[in-house]
DNA sequence: AGCACGCCGACT
DNA sequence: GTCGGCGTGCTC
């Protein structure tokens, strides 16, 4: 094919299947990466040059790039990027490339600071207020408007009345960087034996070259200390450095540890930001003067140019899913970018994905073992509460055991956690007059009562309806009954047996990221006796004065029919004892459960971790399952039931045949119904070896094409059958 | 992702 | 008679 460097190839942040052809115009030059404006439709959208033209474009259609920003062109590694998750995912390049070129406003040239200086000449009329704007600026010195405002008090109006007047001048500066570069020899942490040689094992892979370590070891063991010091090692190399936390786990105290190590905040990235913060952390990756990001998983596609270490801590969690819009995984993603960027990755953990443990115990990764007698002699001694012999009353839902240890550690000065994974009051609302159960009207769920609020909520689509008084089905007033337990109705309970305490409750909807965070630091001064919680105060928040754990129903979790249930239970429970005990008191756990039997039980109790890990492994692999298989879910949906499993068997039918992969359903979804539309779904199961993401591709490629509301949804690597 | 085009129900 | 519902297809 003819080349010609007048057209080129250019991705455009849409969902189509490759790149268009557009003309350069004279006195325009771009290369591959190059970031670029161009006309698509009737509309201007934003888009990166991919390299020469891959088909033959009619001129009279060819249209000409709009413009190029003024930016470095995107790295190699990222376009490549791109390519592979739209690849693997099953999504348009151009749909990856959004996530890319998030922050539209990072752009644009970014808006210099308005400062004034003194002039010498004095005003006619000196008011106080005018006084105090000139004391401040007598070292002649420029000063942001901004900040004279702060300093002096004064409205912005004195300001101007001054400039007016020809005392000040305006001055234009240009913004300074979002975030400083950290100095990585600020303050060395001083690392113990154990440290140091993890820090070493860390340092021993090429820096040069794609590596993986794992970080394994308990919860304050010291794992956030070695990792710095290697993201230390990575900025002395002068190459950039992104952590990845779960996404609630973007906590002041991260913040704060990074900041003490580093002498400066790190740039920060997650959802919490204004676009005008974004825009200057997304311009700085790029233009290389932020040379250090935490951040949330979408920070993995953010334009780094010299990425040399990712980090992923608490790299099990399951927020670095993501499920809207594209699927991926961060923490496989990650080691992808690492990979494609010869550049080093920190998988840290107390308790490793059962996929990441299997990549170190085959070498795959380094497995990097951090032990700390210190840390360990503090794991708590766990112990099941057998809920069919020991449970507590009927309407009650803290076992007679865990009470008293709760009265012990409050006698104590110490403080307690009650743990139950359920939001809420209550999970139903039933009435025993008629049978009647409260259903969201789209979704095939309970509709879970919320006291506090007052309302009855859907979990699916947040559907809500103010609490009825009397039954919708037979109008009766006295037998509306709520079933089973909520952490709003564990507080309840909490409230009437320890009126004492001085109490806390956490969930998600409890509260604005921030307001949780500013809990979260009470909490963390001592201000509460006894926590109340949520899956949120299982993540990385450390309680001194934290003794006594309670969870109270270890089971939940573990019902559904998902290949990951047990890991994650098995996560989530030893995340949560884990918050017994730090520092100089060892702490007890309680796990509430009808199966004390279970492996996931007998290996908490027990305290043998490598048990459960070697069970877990043994039915992954006779099952086929990942690590040593793969799956890829389908998930068809549509306004009607019959139409959606029409459909799904329709596709079933026209599977490709293939060696190895074994096809399962379709069966409803779990949850059948969400929002209004029925799910069904199909799962496809390979060997490790095999592409189930080309399989796939193909299959759907030669199916019946799908019309009306029916969507045919692609998980792959599916990380729970919801 | 938008935006227009086009084909079937309730209304100024 | 048309206003507008959204299903379908196109954008270099």
């Amino acid at each position: 094919m003819e080349i010609r460097p007048d057209i080129v190839a250019v991705m455009v942040g849409v969902a189509v299947e490759g790149p268009y052809s557009y003309r350069v115009p004279a006195g325009m030059a771009v290369t591959r990466g190059s970031i670029v404006a161009v006309p698509l439709g009737p509309r201007l959208i934003q888009g990166v040059v991919w390299g020469p033209p891959k088909d033959m474009v009619a001129h009279n259609r060819l249209r000409d790039i709009s413009y190029a920003y003024e930016v470095p062109p995107l790295s190699e590694e990222l376009l490549k990027l791109v390519e592979w998750v739209a690849r693997y995912t099953l999504s348009a390049p151009g749909q990856v490339l959004r996530a890319v070129l998030r922050s539209t406003e990072a752009l644009d040239t970014p808006k210099p600071i308005v400062a004034f200086r003194r002039t010498g000449h004095e005003p006619e009329k000196l008011t106080p207020a005018r006084l105090r704007v000139l004391d401040a600026l007598m070292d002649d010195r420029p000063w942001p408007k901004a900040e004279l405002v702060g300093v002096t008090g004064v409205s912005a109006s004195v300001i101007e009345g001054l400039e007016r007047a020809g005392a000040l001048e305006r001055i234009e500066i240009a913004a300074p960087p979002i975030a400083l570069p950290p100095d990585p020899d600020s303050a060395i942490a001083t690392l113990s034996p154990a440290q140091s040689e993890a820090l070493g094992r860390i340092l021993a892979l090429d820096p040069h070259r794609f590596g993986v370590a794992l970080l394994d070891g308990v919860t304050g063991g010291g794992k956030t200390e070695v990792f710095f010091e290697a993201v230390a090692d990575t900025l002395r190399a002068g190459r950039q450095a992104l952590i990845l936390l779960p996404e609630i786990a973007l906590t002041n105290t991260f913040i704060s540890r990074f900041t003490k190590r580093f002498g400066t905040r790190p740039a920060e990235w997650h959802s919490d930001m204004t676009p005008a913060q974004r825009a200057k952390v997304w311009r700085g990756v790029l233009d290389g003067t932020v040379r250090a990001v935490v951040g949330a998983r979408s920070a993995l596609f953010l334009p780094f140019r010299e990425l040399g270490m990712l980090v992923l801590d608490e790299e099990h969690d399951g927020a670095y899913k993501q499920a809207d819009g594209i699927t991926y995984h961060a923490r496989d993603m990650a080691v992808v970018r690492a990979h494609l960027a010869n550049a080093r990755v920190i998988l840290s953990s107390a308790t490793p994905s059962v996929e990441t443990r299997n990549n170190a115990n085959v070498g795959r990764y380094s497995h990097v073992l951090l032990t700390s007698r210190f840390a360990e002699a503090a794991m708590p001694d766990i112990t099941a509460i057998d809920m069919r012999m020991d449970g507590p009353e009927k309407g009650e839902w803290i076992a007679p055991q865990l009470a008293r240890e709760v009265f012990g550690a409050l006698d104590r000065g110490e403080q307690a956690l009650l743990f139950l994974n359920r939001r809420g009051y209550a999970p139903l609302t039933l009435c025993r007059s008629c049978g009647h159960q409260y259903q969201c009207p789209d979704c095939s769920a309970w509709m879970v009562e919320h006291r506090f609020r007052g309302v009855l909520m859907c979990h699916h689509c947040g559907h809500e309806v103010r609490t009825p008084n009397v039954c919708a089905k037979c109008g009766d007033a006295e037998n509306l009954t709520a079933v089973g337990p909520g952490i709003e109705r564990v507080a309840e309970e909490a409230a009437i047996r320890f009126p004492d305490a001085r109490r806390v409750i956490l969930s998600s909807d409890l509260g604005s990221n921030k307001q949780l965070r500013e809990r979260f630091a009470e909490i963390e001064r001592g201000e509460f006796d006894l926590i109340i919680g949520t899956q949120l105060v299982s993540k990385g928040h450390h309680f001194e004065k934290l003794t006594v754990v309670g969870v109270l129903d270890a089971d939940l979790g573990l019902a559904h029919g998902d290949p990951r249930a047990a890991e994650k239970t098995f996560q989530i429970l030893t995340q949560v004892a884990g918050r017994a005990g730090r520092a100089s008191r060892s702490g007890k756990a309680f796990l509430q459960t009808y199966h004390p039997d279970h492996p996931v039980m007998k290996a908490m109790v027990s305290g043998d971790r490598e048990a459960f890990y070697a069970h877990e492994l043994t039915a992954r692999e006779a099952g086929g399952l990942p690590p040593f298989g793969r799956l890829a879910a389908l998930i068809v949906s549509a306004n009607e039931h019959e139409v959606a499993m029409a459909y799904a068997k329709k596709l079933l039918s026209a599977a490709p045949m293939a060696d190895g992969v074994r096809l399962f359903g379709p069966a409803d979804a779990p949850v059948a119904m969400v929002r209004g539309r029925y799910r069904v779904r199909l799962l496809a199961q390979s060997g490790k070896d095999f592409d189930l993401s080309g399989y796939v591709r193909f299959w759907l490629g030669s199916a019946e094409k799908t019309t009306g509301n029916l969507r045919v949804q692609v998980d792959i690597d599916p990380m729970s059958f919801m």
